[in-house]
DNA sequence: TTTCGTTATGTCCCGCCATACATAACGAAA
DNA sequence: TTTCGTTATGTATGGCGGGACATAACGAAA
């Protein structure tokens, strides 16, 4: 995977993956490349902001695209704005789902989180919070 | 990573993984490890009923009794029964621990995962269920 | 028709990781 | 002291996934 180790990364963290079929699943990284391209109207620059190339970035698109029945992300070559990408309906909705996950996640698991975090190694470190 | 392809999975499926500090995580994988070497004994034991090599579930094992202030996994070599393995009172607590949050999960996560699962192309498949 | 930045796609290559294989240590019981 | 199955550890090799790089298509505007 040669995961990019984010420098500034808040412990502990929660990830949640929902697999819908083998080999398709929906977790933190396509979740945030789906809101880079949102935010930045580009599967080119939401990509370079999360440290990947462009040809991975356009890979996980087309995962998503073909995962669901209609595709989350349209893109355009050419033309006025040089080209472009943007979200579908389904793309938004797919993303706030996860979005909604996540936030009721952070809550309903803060007491079994902090539990572990207690008898992690690296408790040690925090202890003078 | 070459995850082994689980022939009898049924979908969707939602993963939980806590990350405790850099690099160290602790997901499905760990915890059914954890889960095979209380139910058997033995981490090769527990490592072949899940199609890993004993050096992988071993490498797995010294994870996680590093990325806790105290070892999870306690392990004898020879002796009467040939040597074994087996959980802490640190690895049964952390293993529960993991435990209520999948249950949790499923419960919490089941509007959006059908949802989700809704939109997914594989969905068709399974109309005529 | 030239320019521009993006999407889209192919190819090559290297580094890493997991697997396979080999081997040693272990200690109680026979 | 031999046997046994497990833990523990090292080494080598192969695959494969990803990055780097190259290139084409695109289409509106200047």
């Amino acid at each position: 995977m040669t995961r990019i180790e984010t420098p500034a990364a808040d412990f502990p963290r929660l990830r949640l993956r929902i697999t819908l079929g083998a080999g398709n699943w929906l977790g933190p990284g396509k979740a945030d490349l789906l809101a880079g391209i949102a935010a930045t109207g580009s599967i080119s620059a939401a990509g370079r902001r999360m440290g990947m190339s462009y040809k991975r970035a356009w890979g996980l698109v087309e995962a998503l695209n073909t995962m669901f029945a209609l595709p989350l992300v349209t893109s355009s070559r050419g033309g006025a704005g040089h080209g472009g990408a943007n979200l579908t309906d389904t793309g938004r909705e797919v993303l706030r789902l996860y979005g909604a996950m996540q936030i009721k996640a952070e809550a309903a698991f803060a007491g079994e989180i902090s539990q572990l975090a207690g008898l992690s190694s690296a408790a040690d470190i925090s202890v003078g919070k």
